[in-house]
DNA sequence: TGACAATATTGGAACGTTCCAATTATTTTG
DNA sequence: CAAAATAATTGGAACGTTCCAATATTGTCA
């Protein structure tokens, strides 16, 4: 089982020609006539042959690896999953590999990956810094002419491209629909606090909570880590609070299903003893029950765009950073109750 | 800004010594004397030197590029996305990078995928391959001597080695627990019948009910995308025939859990007025509510040991396939009732 | 001090590809 | 039919690294 390495010199050998005109041949080359490329492609059929791609970006220091790197922090949240998946749609249909990489918000492992990548010879990177990246970890990268782009976590500082959503107007939008529907006493549940994501949701919170009149209690504001689990937490303290609040707008969708379930495990029913807004509108909120009212970040679409600004700047050679803020918009749907609850909940007053 | 690459030879002529003597402080060889280790490793730093993997790996073509290539043919679905974090946990301690390509079940996709892996030279790949996949699509590669280890499906007639869970037992297992709370009429939810995947749980579906002395009726048999909006589907329709079951044993989590959101909305309380099994222990059947009963596959383990298993192969150098069945276990949690129903059950018959 | 071993360092060939300039084969043109 | 133009092919140098064998430096001991 001894495997010898198939070159183009075996098949130039093999066709009767010489490696140059099989290089040609690889490379699509109008040069060729037809008759030798035929007889070329039969041969590397043939024998089996594996094209070097290490070789080639040797002697070519300039055209990159048609590959796409993209690095995420938190593979688990199906968020991420379905950026990916919007990314690799376009990034697929412009004739790149996407080649995926977790973090799980570990600085050493993004650096570890981010360097492997590199080696790689990576044609882009689109990266969603793990908690704690700074500008520093991304300098080499983009001294060295590596288009990047950062996606739903900025950078500070960094000089790179980067696609993020409107939290702040979404936050707002969301808590504005909440106090329409009458409610006086609105939390925020989960998220990690010392991250500008947070603070970006945080903020368009209270900014609609003052813009309605009310006053921001900091009680109400509970942070968690954004996942299910955190979500239960979250709820349950707010449920322990001395005045319950009625209503809370949840740092993303996964803290949403799991206040859902908090609520549920406390005998109350989300949507009509409470009101729940998630964020992100992840794909599970539209079929979940109650249906979530949430803040459409439309993770697909944002890994499109994002993958499509890479791109362009792949393409452009240049790199004067960019920063896109994704338009963001309010999908209502069970989770809020209807506004035929207003009339009750004032009443109550 | 033009970008010159540094190169070893920029780096010995800046620290006064040979490429060679470079070469050997990149591989901490410890041939060489500390003053100089240390001496060139500062102007490496300085320089900004990127190693070039792709020439390494020229000189070197047995020493492969530390990188595991993982294809999941569904990335959306967060079992894999846990698979491929209990993946990364082994295969990142052992020295390697991870690199997470999607096929989303296209067969050209993956061919292409899998061409570019191996053009970077992987040491290894998982592939859970996309529905369809033939022996002969992993040919060369296994050929090439490039260790495989298929997933969650198998390819019949391919020489690799895979890991997979044990369906038809962990099918069983589930069947008879809700038997033996008494149900009678238990339907089989969700999935792709032209799987093997599928077609394994349901014959040990099959197998129990027999087993129990209850016969298997075709009308209880309803396939559906392995989705959450399919199992939505697949339950209404069960809940339209004219003998309604009592409980189901759904294909995967998603089934299950789209499932509780259609017999809620058809105003039945999962866990309570009807009974529902998962398969795959997702993470987030533990908080569901209710908390899902399910067959847990652990997909994190599973990852685990099959990266493990393609270790293994990768040090061990010769190829000889090895099929591992990981086993399975109901896990019972609060979506089937408990015994107490029983009685109620059987008093109705 | 000379002989030997141990420790550090080094030049050059090789890896598989692409590019360039040069060459050969074929066709067109005056 | 010679000359020019075009089409197809080619050998060799380069890319950045590692490996090998060889050399240079230092230390040890009788």
């Amino acid at each position: 089982m001894v495997k010898e390495r198939v070159t183009v010199i075996d098949i130039a050998r093999a066709a009767g020609v010489s490696k140059s005109t099989v290089s040609l041949v690889l490379q699509a080359s109008p040069l060729v006539n037809e008759a030798t490329r035929a007889k070329v492609n039969a041969v590397i059929r043939e024998l089996g042959y594996v094209y070097n791609r290490g070789a080639a970006n040797l002697r070519q220091s300039n055209a990159k690896s048609k590959i796409i790197g993209v690095v995420v922090n938190d593979l688990t949240n199906s968020f991420f999953a379905e950026l990916a998946v919007g990314i690799d749609m376009v990034v697929q249909s412009a004739g790149y590999v996407q080649f995926l990489a977790n973090t799980g918000e570990s600085l050493d492992r993004q650096r570890e990956v981010i360097a492997s990548m590199r080696e790689h010879g990576i044609s882009g990177l689109i990266l969603s810094p793990a908690r704690g990246t700074e500008a520093s970890d991304l300098k080499s990268l983009v001294a060295a002419g590596v288009p990047v782009v950062n996606v739903v976590r900025q950078v500070p500082g960094a000089k790179v491209s980067s696609m993020i959503s409107d939290n702040h107007a979404g936050a707002h939008e969301a808590v504005t629909h909440l106090t329409g529907l009458g409610h006086r006493r609105i939390a925020f549940l989960g998220g990690f606090p010392d991250t500008a994501v947070f603070n970006e949701r945080f903020q368009g919170y209270r900014a609609a909570l003052v813009d309605a009149g009310l006053e921001a209690s900091g009680e109400l504001v509970i942070g968690s880590a954004p996942s299910r689990a955190g979500g239960v937490a979250a709820v349950e303290r707010a449920l322990s609070l001395a005045v319950q609040p009625t209503a809370a707008l949840c740092f993303n969708d996964a803290v949403a299903f799991g206040a859902c379930d908090g609520l549920r495990a406390k005998r109350m029913e989300p949507g009509v003893d409470f009101a729940v807004v998630g964020f992100d509108d992840v794909i599970e909120a539209k079929t979940a029950v109650p249906a979530l009212t949430t803040v459409s970040v439309d993770p697909q679409g944002m890994g499109r765009r994002t993958a499509q600004l890479l791109l362009k700047q792949i393409n452009a050679g240049k790199a004067d950073a960019e920063a896109i803020v994704g338009s963001v918009r309010l999908v209502i749907r069970q989770s809020c109750g209807s506004a035929a609850d207003k009339r009750e909940r004032l009443a109550l007053i």
